[in-house]
DNA sequence: AATACCGGCGAGT
DNA sequence: TCATACTCGCCGGTATT
């Protein structure tokens, strides 16, 4: 089962103040370049409906909705949409015995052993976790269900919003195969191109083209895996994974081709240092992210070789990385510049140091 | 020749 | 012109063993 929660943001935004309902709802990340500047993190099924998308740059949202001067624009409040999530996520992990929080607003329950592998008990509790998150939270959430995630994802997909759809296992094949291409979970914009080159234009396509001809233009693992979610074949467990990454990143005031270290990756290197001590990880990889004014990303990682979780550590390392790399974008011919740029912290160990292992020091 | 690491890219919310 | 902030996964190249 597939469980996810409409137009997330915005509908949150709808919770807290009921009167927005009805008119155009656009949940904004402000980069603080210009006051209007930034990009739609999402907006509500009206204005949705009016030509705004996520991703869209906030000017243009303006703009689509310049005859709606009851349109809202609201900036992203993170803390209070966390909150609502985390309510309605421990209640569904407390559903099944297998379950996978794959976003902020989506959820995948491995419910066979709670219906028995019966697909009718299935839906049933479908029905009753839509009530559940209604009454709890006043909030509308989409269940899809099917035989394992890449056919529930696309059952949730196609039932939005406030919908619920069991695809059976005998239903797979028809409900996949008249897709476009470019719906197929997993196929973006680029992915799309290349097979519409190759003559693939829908699922059923897919799912019957020359394999190794797959493999040979997308590779050995990518060409066969995009086959078989063509064919509704998906082994992936429903399983919580741990973190293996985190980072923070920034929109500069100005392109820039140089700026200060120390006033902008402090923040940032504090925000990934106090999240590292809440989880009790240290790291042991440090890296940077720039964004260029082509929008192109460049990183930089660095293996540290020693584990930390430290503020001024990081800060340092990623100062360092910096440095070499505006030296290394230099000698390629007249330098770059640079829009937003980040702190990224991975290759992670927990910390035994403070709590158990001083124990085992007076032990030893 | 296998494995590790790096940087880029793609996809998703 | 207008273009956020994340996370995860794969690919291909290069370095290491």
């Amino acid at each position: 089962m597939c469980v996810d929660l409409d137009y997330f943001y915005a509908q949150c935004e709808e919770v807290r103040n009921p009167s927005i309902k009805g008119k155009p709802v656009v949940v904004c990340v402000y980069s603080g370049r210009t006051e209007e500047s930034g990009a739609v993190s999402t907006s509500n099924y009206v204005a949705r409906n009016l030509g705004v998308k996520s991703g869209m740059p906030i000017a243009f949202a303006k703009k689509a909705l310049s005859k709606y001067p009851e349109a809202v624009f609201l900036p992203m409040d993170n803390e209070y949409y966390d909150s609502i999530s985390n309510q309605i996520m421990n209640n569904l992990r407390s559903k099944s015995s297998y379950f996978e929080q794959s976003s902020i607003d989506e959820a995948y329950l491995d419910i066979t052993n709670e219906s028995s592998g019966d697909y009718s008990k299935a839906y049933n509790l479908g029905k009753e976790i839509k009530a559940e998150i209604l009454e709890n939270e006043n909030l509308t959430c989409s269940v899809g269900i099917g035989p394992n995630k890449l056919v529930s994802k696309m059952a949730v997909d196609s039932t939005k919003p406030d919908g619920l759809i069991l695809i059976s296992p005998e239903e797979v094949q028809v409900f996949l195969e008249s897709f476009p291409i470019g719906k197929l979970f997993g196929i973006g914009p680029k992915t799309e191109e290349k097979l519409r080159s190759l003559g693939i234009e829908t699922v059923g396509q897919l799912a019957s083209f020359d394999r190794q001809v797959l493999a040979h233009h997308f590779g050995e693992k990518l060409g066969p895996q995009l086959q078989d979610s063509a064919r509704g074949i998906d082994e992936r467990p429903v399983r919580e994974r741990e973190v293996e990454q985190f980072s923070r990143i920034v929109t500069l005031k100005q392109n820039a081709n140089s700026f200060n270290f120390q006033d902008v990756l402090r923040p940032l290197a504090k925000d990934l240092s106090d999240k590292l001590l809440a989880a009790n990880l240290l790291c042991e990889s440090i890296g940077i992210i720039a964004i260029t004014s082509q929008l192109k990303t460049k990183t930089r990682v660095r293996k540290t070789g020693s584990l930390t979780s430290s503020e001024s550590e990081i800060l340092d390392v990623a100062s360092s990385l910096f440095q070499s790399f505006f030296s290394d974008e230099n000698l390629e011919l007249g330098g770059v510049t640079i829009r937003r740029v980040g702190i990224r912290v991975a290759s992670f160990v927990k910390n035994i140091t403070d709590s158990k292992e001083t124990n085992l020091r007076d032990f030893l």
